[in-house]
DNA sequence: CGGTGTCATGACATCGGTGTCATAAGGCTT
DNA sequence: AAGCCTTATGACACCGATGTCATGACACCG
């Protein structure tokens, strides 16, 4: 591959003119510039980011991590969740500051963690973005104070900068929508309670229920460990009959995520339920291949993966300008917008009225 | 950040030996080892990569281009097929190789190419990988000569080495599964016919059935040109109808992808079929987040994104290092499996007692 | 004891750029 | 015409590693 001075040498000017050319940091006479850029264009030349590196000390490089970086073992059989997303929104974030984004994806073993962090020490990474596979909390092996780190749908008990989903207010402004549609009985078949996000998310619904003066009925709230292991269709059948057994059933089925969601519409139908007609069925994430393309699709609430990306990106490009502003110390939470589609009905003011007599509503 | 003349003056030692500790490429006495590493890990020194590849004139790198990278000017929403998995392959044959992956997307905009590739270039990369979002014939700029390159999902007129999903021969095999099934009625929603795709595995579809002796019914071909738009349900419910209205009605669809499967169990459930007791459904991807979890799991034939990445990844390794080695012209086709899972049926040996009437399969 | 070989180590050049400073050429002032 | 300023350009050092070659210390041999 050529270099500069192949090409000072063809164009006949010394490197430094040449430099002066591709940099415009001095005038050159137009006569030299034609000559210079002639020359580049004949040897196809292109300078060598490393060079200009090591004299600069500015590496231009940011890191990426992702793929289940927890460090504890914990089981994370992640189920194609897209936070995809959020890589893809860091790299155009990135991209377009004129820095290049090194990714790398631990596959699941997080052990190997330490190892890319000196992969990217060696690439002198100015700073380092961890995304993980749904809201979690982490113990990470940070790069050191050289290199600014910002979290995504994680965080960690060190206060390292990080970029959360507004789990909370998302399933309030949701379940709000629902009861706008004139549901009273509202089930909620949660994800395994030790998420971050299930907890969050309770919190939620039950302030939505608490604001319309719905009162909280254990009985429709159903927990589910899914991990995606055989049998998980079996758990859900059970949690859906149960709900169904109620003396008072549900009108809605609200689920955990968009991915039960799905599996809730089959079972419904196994059971010779229709969607919405006789059941209406909510999820969450958004997740556009599964919601929009279910038959009716699913109202849900967006997790607003692209804009979390974004928003971490920008913020690591910040703390790379200005190492010395001190840091927010409390995680940014991003909202997300309620997506309505066919998959919820409107209820008849039946139970309007049962609710006043007080019966249905105990 | 610390230098490799930090360490030396601190381990009291010339750079050049720090380098041999790093390197172990001549002998140091026991004592100075020793002391060269405890002053690397005091000051946490990292050799910088930079430095070494100015040097060595290799820089360890390569580049992924990904994104909707054709450059005709084609709709391409892709509904989120997860040709991630093909950059996650590489990714990791890459790094396991001790290269580092460098990841572009183009977010849609295949302008941008040639600017990613002079980034590329700029970073001196050793090799290329173009990753398509879903098997196409492709324009593509390419980097030059010294930068080779392996396109994944997509081939070119220009005979770059390249690696593609065997259509024909999964959908063959699909078929095969579904006629040992018993079914004679065999529909098929295709994708869009200028796909590169729905032509192989139309061809694989035809030799199955010729194979086995039932004769082609045009009928039961029911093409739908889906690309995320609004109304594609409307589509799908029309093409249903038709099959539906036919006077032998199919016992199963096929239809070209896991997600078009997912509408179709809404639709055909809406409309009073069970699945798989009165409608067979059977997909093609295997895209897990869709096929294991839709109630019953799906049957469909694996698009083998993970071995195709890793195969790319593997060949353009073997061409960095031989690129002298003439390429193979012909593209490398990787075949998957299928996987038979509850939407898939078997048919009462009623139409095979027909089918010796010769009534049924006209 | 001098010559020779081995081992451990260092001085210095080099890779491809950029920052610093010097300098030649030309135009303007007085 | 001498002096001065501006403009365009080049020589050289430097960034952080590594390759080449030299050198000093020491052991071994005859």
């Amino acid at each position: 591959m050529a270099t500069i001075y192949d090409v000072a040498k063809m164009a006949g000017v010394s490197a430094k003119t040449v430099s002066r050319v591709l940099n415009k940091d001095a005038p050159v006479s137009p006569k030299t510039r034609q000559a210079v850029i002639r020359a580049m264009d004949t040897l196809g030349y292109v300078p060598s980011y490393a060079a200009r590196s090591i004299k600069s000390q500015k590496s231009g490089l940011v890191g990426l991590i992702t793929g289940a970086i927890s460090l504890s073992t914990e089981e994370t059989a992640s189920h194609g969740l897209p936070e995809i997303q959020i890589v893809r929104s860091v790299q155009h974030v990135v991209e377009r500051s004129g820095k290049t984004l090194l990714i790398s994806d631990t596959g699941g073993r997080s052990e190997r963690v330490p190892e890319l962090i000196r992969t990217f020490r060696e690439h002198r990474v100015e700073g380092l973005v961890y995304v993980a596979d749904f809201h979690k909390r982490v113990e990470l092996p940070l790069p050191g104070k050289d290199v600014v780190t910002v979290l995504v749908n994680c965080f960690d008990d060190a206060g390292t900068p990080c970029v959360l989903p507004d789990d909370e207010a998302g399933q309030y402004a949701l379940t709000r929508e629902v009861i706008a549609q004139g549901h009273r009985r509202i089930a909620y078949i949660t994800l395994a309670e030790r998420q971050e996000a299930t907890k969050l998310r309770l919190v939620g619904f039950h302030r939505a229920l608490a604001e319309a003066g719905i009162e909280h009925d254990p009985d429709l709230i159903a927990p589910t460990d899914l991990f995606g292991e055989q049998g998980e269709h079996q758990l859900i059948w059970d949690a859906i009959d149960r709900l169904l057994k109620n003396d008072y059933p549900p009108t809605v089925i609200c689920c955990g995520n968009d991915r039960l969601a799905m599996a809730v519409y089959g079972i419904l139908r196994d059971r010779g339920l229709s969607i919405p007609g006789d059941m209406s069925v909510v999820g969450y994430d958004d997740h556009r291949l599964v919601s929009e393309t279910l038959f009716p699709a699913l109202t849900t609430a967006e997790l607003p993966y692209f804009a979390m990306g974004g928003r971490a990106a920008e913020m690591l490009l910040d703390l790379i300008e200005n190492p010395d502003a001190d840091r927010p110390s409390d995680p940014v939470l991003v909202g997300g917008q309620v997506r309505v589609r066919q998959s919820l009905a409107r209820v008849a003011s039946s139970s309007d009225v049962i609710d006043i007599t007080g019966r249905r509503n105990p």
